[in-house]
DNA sequence: TCGGCGCCATGATGCAGATCAACAGAGGTC
DNA sequence: GACCTCTGTTGATCTGCATCATGGCGCCGA
């Protein structure tokens, strides 16, 4: 492999010295040490960011990763707009992304749970292209981008997995883009449901049984639906047996037909 | 800067070496001096990928690129699922990115001007997640990723400047978004011109006349509606004094008004 | 305990854009 | 020049979702 080969690792002090006491973003000022969980012992490590480091790697990226208090619910993560200067990846709860359109009204962009990373929009403008809210309590880490691009310099891993990841909301986001210009209100409905199920799999919670943290608003917002529409699917999906919906808590009955309904063959 | 204190140069041959035979993208296996612009001559230069090296870096990047002989009109770049090796960018002509929903139709993702970067979204996966296809004749520069990975790593400006890229197109994917979720029809092609005449603009090209590369089906799939609508939108545009439209020839004759149309405040 | 508010559900109606259909013009082939 | 196909335009009709309106339920503070 020639990435081992051009691997370069620069020695504890000098570097994490440099790279630990960088930029700061605004909620994030508060005392380090308070709420310190260290990547290697947090659950979601096999999922989130540290992916594909080493344990020694994985010390340096410990260093420039920022946590403070949890966030309260409809709470502001960042700003669109706002100078950009770190990512965020979220450790418990969940998010939403939005930017507001030039009439004044908000596009809801995207969802967020524990593991996934947002904020990455920044990066082209060195201003976040798009604002962030905590659905409910939410813990989050910061990730100052200019200490991670350069240690993503020094770890080819790190990098490769950067680039991945921007890669990942691209192909994301033209699953919405296909979504929004292609497919009906039910089959909308139908294929975020089978996302969050998928993604609840993804950090062993169950595919079938889960609390949904957004409102029908938001749903409706990032579907291009109205309320009335994502409330009529519900009730259909309902009534044919394929959920049961009780407010906010959604049961899985029938996931192959769940499938069908989101138009994927089987 | 701390920046330049981590540069590090690999000298020619060793280097170059190793990256020059690497991945072969299809069309790109033949002789490549037959095809040679540098990029120091392309007058795409300044918008293209280069645009933040200096003449030694380019060299370097000069070193991995390739290029062929051009494409057809309607010829495939790559296809949606083919392994990834390559990021493209287009040097003349146009291209359209697409991907195939699960019930065999075609999402198009994006139209590509020269000096323009596509095929990222397969980084993620290893694979190419949408097809691309020239929309006319098209030169393309073949750009191998893993090269480019390598050099980025030894390139902050460079590393940088793809971080950039590939965030633009996520904040680009998430204006389509908004257009799909929130704009009606007529606002959704008034956008798509103004974008078309922005990037000609960048190019030295006339913003107010050009010659639509893609077919009104193209742009209806874009744009996610039907030919008939986007024909429809052409002609009450006409008629109302803002365009003035000959087949794909289109000419921007006022210009406020088309952004009125878009519903972007003055 | 009550009233107010936010969130959700459901019915009635309207409309933008899809669908269906017919035709016109451009460009290519024989 | 005759013919065909492909692309784009325009009209008539249909429909899925938006819009408008009403009411129920849970939650919170007074």
């Amino acid at each position: 492999m020639l990435y081992t080969l051009q691997r370069i690792y620069v020695q504890g002090e000098t570097m994490s010295g440099h790279l630990q006491n960088l930029s700061e973003t605004a909620p994030f000022r508060s005392c380090n040490h308070e709420f310190k969980v260290s990547c290697e012992t947090c659950r979601l490590s096999r999922i989130c960011l540290p992916l594909a480091l080493n344990s020694t790697d994985l010390e340096q990226l410990e260093n420039i990763i920022q946590r403070s208090k949890p966030l309260q619910k409809n709470e502001l993560l960042c700003h669109e707009g706002a100078p950009f200067q770190s990512i965020y990846a979220v450790r418990s709860g969940a998010m939403k992304a939005y930017r507001t359109t030039s009439d004044g009204r908000e596009q809801v962009t995207g969802f967020y749970f524990p593991g996934e990373i947002l904020g990455m929009d920044g990066i082209s403008e060195s201003a976040h292209a798009s604002s962030a809210r905590a659905l409910e309590t939410s813990a989050i880490c910061a990730i100052p981008f200019d200490s991670l691009e350069k240690l993503s310099a020094l770890m080819p891993g790190l990098q490769r997995h950067l680039f991945q990841l921007l890669s990942r909301e691209i192909t994301e986001d033209q699953l919405l883009i296909t979504l929004l210009s292609k497919n009906s209100a039910d089959e909308r409905v139908a294929t975020l449901l089978l996302s969050i199920s998928r993604r609840n799999a993804r950090r062993q919670l169950s595919a079938s049984q889960f609390r949904l943290p957004m409102s029908r608003v938001d749903i409706g917002n990032y579907l291009g639906l109205t309320v009335e529409t994502i409330s009529r699917a519900f009730s259909r999906m309902q009534k044919s047996g394929i959920l049961r919906v009780d407010n906010k808590e959604i049961e899985i009955l029938n996931h192959e037909a769940l499938q069908l309904a989101a138009n994927i063959p089987a």
